[in-house]
RNA sequence: CGGAGCAUAGCGCAGCUUGGUAGCGCGCCUGCCUUGGGAGCAGGAGGUCGUGGGUUCAAAUCCCGCUGCUCCGACCA
């Protein structure tokens, strides 16, 4: 068996010996994804795309629960739209495509396809918005958007990615901040009850904040490899947008003011964040929580038993359905049992049943865990109320694993060799002292290629001195290699 | 966009150095057999060798261009 074992892993590349093979054998083995035959894009298949329908559902559960509702904008936006904001048009530019030609003519005004919604949406709420009777607006959009990136990688980085992006308008600024943080909390709370992925939440830097933003914040997680990814981001625009395209109202005393707008976002990224963290050299693992399906069952018998062991198994399966379990079956004689075993680990689900002849007699089925591994007989009476408490179990321990992993991932350092060493040596984040200069910051990219993730709201420790020059430190800020 | 590597059957690869009728494993199809950790036997199907040019009597093989993927850098959800 340890023999088989070791046959079945060499498909899929150790994490140890390739961490970037490991991912892309394991998306294409899982049968999440394909790639497609333009330049940096992807296919998500069905595999993949209901791991972000599971995204969608709960994120928009908790957007509509704060208030906000769902519209849509359109997928080209006028080249004039974007000179209207400078640091906006100058972050994006180099990566929009442009449509400047349709039905066989050229068009008057070039025509960008959106990395991102603010100017045309900017545009519609200057003509929504008269009175801070119309304040606020609390807009979200599930929605494409190309980015021309140089580089791509499945999931982390696509020239074509889904995502969602809201986009709210406030009287003033406290109320805007207040939303701000109010959807970085509803991102933290999504990202690690539901992936149980734990996050560091904190601030970016001027360098690394969102074009034509006045604060970004973001919530970071840690890979199994040390770096980092931006799970998901939240933007107080200030008035720069406002100003940009004129969104303004009348307030209560009669005076005509500009709105304050927040913009906020996750995208399909969160797929690459989610294999990363759970995943291990036997394949995905899925948090049972958005795990598209969370049991199947594997009946298993010879011949003369397969009919008595098929049908107790649909039997449970239809059970199971009932009581709100995402099950399937897989009943399918030309496989071996053990090769299903190894098929469905592959694919991360959480919890296998296995029912054959013995079991039946005994009364009971056999539970697999993929997170550990580890099997359990249960009586049939009592499955129903064990599986929802196994469910919920694997997801604790599975964020548990990927905090213990990420705490002991996490360092300080006072001084940049030190620093640089972690960061090429150990892997993971290192927080360390900023003196909020961009070229000390820089220095520490220049050093080892390790970016600020963000500035941490409540460090785990307070760090006195910049990393690079050691004057007295401003802030204390995570730094670490990133996707 | 710079540096490196790769592209041969659905998947993983060999063949290329030294040009001469395209191979292996897995998967797939048929039959028998089999089911508690990727079973076995027998027979069979499947490839414009990424793409466009060039050299040559002859190109998967040598040369040039292009495209895509992977890795390393500069830019980013």
């Amino acid at each position: 068996m340890a023999k088989q074992k070791k046959e079945f892993v060499t498909e899929i590349t150790p994490q140890q010996e390739d961490f970037s093979r490991w991912y892309i054998d394991v998306i294409k083995k899982a049968d999440l994804m394909d790639y497609a035959p333009v330049r940096g894009c992807i296919v998500f298949k069905p595999e993949g795309y209901e791991l972000w329908e599971a995204c969608q559902r709960e994120l928009d559960k908790r957007f509509k629960a704060t208030g906000h509702r769902n519209a849509y904008f359109p997928l080209f936006i006028p080249e004039s739209f974007f000179q209207k904001e400078k640091e906006h048009v100058e972050g994006f530019n180099p990566e929009l495509p442009w449509v400047t030609e349709a039905g066989g003519e050229k068009l008057e005004e070039r025509l960008a396809i959106r990395p991102t919604s603010e100017t045309i949406i900017g545009h519609m709420y200057s003509q929504w918005i008269q009175s801070y009777r119309d304040l606020p607006v609390l807009i979200n959009q599930w929605a494409n958007v190309v980015r021309w990136e140089k580089r791509t990688l499945p999931f982390l980085r696509t020239s074509e990615f889904l995502w969602q992006e809201g986009h709210t308008a406030h009287a003033s600024e406290a109320e805007a901040r207040e939303e701000t943080m109010k959807i970085l909390d509803l991102y933290t709370d999504f990202v690690e009850t539901e992936l149980a992925i734990p996050v560091f939440r904190g601030q970016k830097t001027p360098s690394e904040k969102f074009a034509g933003a006045v604060d970004t914040y973001s919530i970071e997680a840690m890979m199994k490899d040390g770096k980092a990814v931006q799970a998901g981001t939240s933007h107080y625009m200030g008035q720069n947008f406002a100003q940009a395209f004129d969104i303004k109202f009348l307030d209560k005393d009669n005076q005509l003011k500009y709105a304050y707008t927040t913009s906020w976002g996750v995208s399909t990224r969160l797929l690459g964040a989610l294999i990363m963290v759970h995943g291990d050299d036997r394949g995905l693992a899925l948090p049972p929580r958005v795990a598209p399906t969370q049991v199947i069952i594997i009946p298993i018998g010879p011949q003369k038993e397969r009919e008595r062991v098929v049908n107790h198994a649909e039997d449970l399966r239809q059970r199971l359905l009932a009581a709100n379990i995402r099950v399937r079956m897989d009943a399918r004689e030309d496989l071996s049992p053990g090769w299903k075993f190894n098929e469905y680990e592959m694919r991360g689900i959480p919890v296998r049943l296995e029912v054959g002849p013995r079991d039946m007699d005994n009364g009971q089925v056999v539970l697999v865990r993929r997170d550990t591994g580890e099997k359990t007989p249960v009586s049939t009476d009592s499955l129903l109320s064990a599986l929802p408490q196994l469910l919920d179990d694997i997801q604790a321990n599975m964020y548990a694993k990927a905090k213990a992993f990420r705490d002991e991932h996490s360092y300080t350092a006072d001084t940049l060799p030190e620093l640089a060493d972690i960061i090429r040596e150990k892997r993971g984040f290192v927080l360390a002292g900023w003196c909020g200069d961009e070229a000390c910051e820089k220095a520490v990219k220049d050093e080892c290629s390790a970016t600020s993730r963000n500035i941490p709201f409540q460090p785990p420790q307070e760090m006195k001195h910049c990393i690079n020059c050691g004057k007295p430190a401003q802030h204390t800020v995570w730094f670490a290699r990133s996707y």
